[in-house]
DNA sequence: TAATACAATGCAAACGTTTGTATTATTAAA
DNA sequence: TTTAATAATACAAACGTTTGCATTGTATTA
């Protein structure tokens, strides 16, 4: 069934010229004769040679390939960085191969283990909400390995490059502009506790209504511990069917709490905007389509996967010997105004 | 900065023992006493060797890598499907390398040159709208490469299993379904006309409204002709803005498409279901969320995933000489009904 | 016409594994 | 003890490239 591959042996042997020149000759190396080379490549072709690329990556040691870690597949900033990854990756000739932790960190360990046996020449990751050490990334860059990491970064990696947006500074100013609005009983609903990313955003939601001087009413928070789609919708309604007092406003911390939030509320008879206001984070579409539309802050997700490989790949390029300068990248989000505010 | 690493050869100078028994003992090979498999699996830990991937793939024959093919990132079945090959391929130890052909014939044509040099041992395919010829995918299936397809197959490849839904079959039956809700003025709203899924769910509607002598009005129908999300919500906006007569119910290709006409409608003042009736296709949660909640047709997306993995897998693992049977499956669909109805 | 330069090509090692066969060490049987 | 059997290990080729260095061929110069 299977057939034998043509080699640069085959072309060699038919041409009766050695391997090294064939090889020179498809790189279109100067030190081949040009009549030479042109018959090389007719005989390549007439033979249908396709390269190997095991045995260049084995030669060369590189295999071209980032990979990249996420925490799920169903949230759709993750796929939004990965399809950034994939545009600015592909213009540079490089693969990418996804993985999901699936909320796992003994996954992500597993992934980066993997990765570890010289598959990718570097990595991607988005640590998930159970990540509280990181001696297995720091084991990775210690092998030469490099890191880009994005979102969700619990403690800094020396060594790693950091993509991130400031989500207290984002979720303050979303929820400053709340009460600016006159709002008063804003209720917050995060996602696990664990993760960084909503630990900063519930900071920027308290800040704020210090600021302001309102009052934490804890029977207006929820922080969602689902990590599945299914259970987040009735998580958010059990919630908003017991709440004690009315809300005026809701500050949620995906687009995906917030329409979930919206649906509950309409379902429960409140009007939006007038009885509540609501915003999203993070604006992958959606929230322009439910109607009412929604408030979002807007977080750069395309332009975070292009920026992420961009810094990995700049890295993949640089000099062994120059000890290169890790960063910390921050992100501009934007509060996009829609109808539910 | 880059340490070199740890090989087989090191392990072996070490314990002044062969290459060959240390890999063996590695491989927990009875050849090598037992004794000696624990020294070289004490020493590899304390030297910290990993092994090197590429030059077994290379040794081997194999990368247990599956090279999967979407035309886009942005569509939640496809990032669905991929979810479901991710599970099952995991769990039989293969990577899965994605990229997409962005909606390209050239670009899909491109990923698969570039996945014949040998990184994948098979391929895992969903062709374009533009893809009208199959010889790209045949070249591949010839070279001893197993190809499994699915979604939007506009003709049967000879050696490929192919893996699809009746599209025809269940629009019509959703289409029936209005019908005998006694729906006359059944809006369509497909895809571009050049993908099989989208010609073959037209049909199906076609084919419902003979079955029920309705006449075919042009005037409710549309074919949306964008290939990317921000124009999509144009398209259909200004097909019901300008829209001669009132539809009283409305089928959509994808869940997307059913959502955005919702949208639209509510916004012109229309009640759902009161006024018109709306179903979508696809069924990938957005449907739930939206109030009114959108009746769909639900697809297996993660199952076709799985179902395409398996596929594929088993070939993988088909012994050479035996000449295997392809297939092509088709997976269940159904209506699932919700509150826009 | 011999010496010299340089263009064109070839040889062989290297990349890090796996694995068939050969060799050596050990044990059991005679 | 020597022989036969078997257990343990070693050798070397193979996977398909790339590349530094050596070699051959050809043209230029004196």
């Amino acid at each position: 069934m299977k057939k034998r591959r043509v080699k640069l042996e085959d072309i060699a042997r038919k041409l009766n010229i050695s391997i090294a020149t064939v090889s020179r000759a498809l790189d279109k190396n100067p030190r081949v004769k040009p009549s030479t080379r042109e018959k090389v490549f007719e005989t390549a072709n007439a033979m249908g040679y396709m390269p190997n690329q095991i045995a260049k990556s084995l030669s060369s040691g590189k295999t071209n390939i980032i990979g990249v870690i996420i925490p799920r597949y169903d949230e759709p900033f993750f796929i939004e960085v990965c399809r950034g990854i994939d545009h600015y990756a592909r213009e540079h000739h490089y693969k990418i191969l996804i993985s999901s932790s699936r909320n796992s960190f003994e996954f992500e360990r597993e992934n980066l283990i993997s990765y570890e046996k010289g598959l990718v020449d570097g990595i991607i990751l988005s640590p998930t909400h159970e990540t509280e050490t990181f001696i297995h990334i720091q084991n990775i860059i210690n092998k030469g390995i490099p890191v880009v990491l994005f979102d969700n970064i619990k403690q800094k990696v020396n060594g790693a490059t950091h993509v991130i947006i400031e989500d207290d500074k984002a979720s303050f100013s979303a929820v400053e502009f709340l009460v600016k609005k006159r709002k008063k009983t804003i209720a917050f609903i995060g996602g696990i506790k664990e993760k960084k990313v909503f630990q900063d955003r519930f900071k920027g939601y308290l800040k704020a209504l210090k600021k302001h001087n309102i009052a934490v009413d804890d029977r207006l928070i929820l922080h969602c511990s689902s990590l599945d789609r299914e259970y987040e919708d009735a998580e958010i309604q059990n919630f908003f069917n017991r709440i004690p007092i009315q809300p005026d406003a809701v500050f949620a911390c995906t687009d995906n709490y917030g329409l979930l939030a919206m649906k509950t509320l309409l379902n429960l008879g409140y009007k939006i905007p007038e009885d509540v206001s609501v915003i999203g984070f993070g604006d992958l579409g959606l929230g322009q389509i439910f109607v009412p539309s929604m408030t979002c802050i807007a977080q750069p997700s395309f332009e975070m996967g292009q920026k992420v490989a961009e810094l990995l790949i700049d890295q993949l390029h640089e000099i062994d010997d120059v000890v290169p300068q890790k960063k910390v990248i921050k992100l501009d989000t934007k509060l996009v105004l829609r109808d539910s505010t």
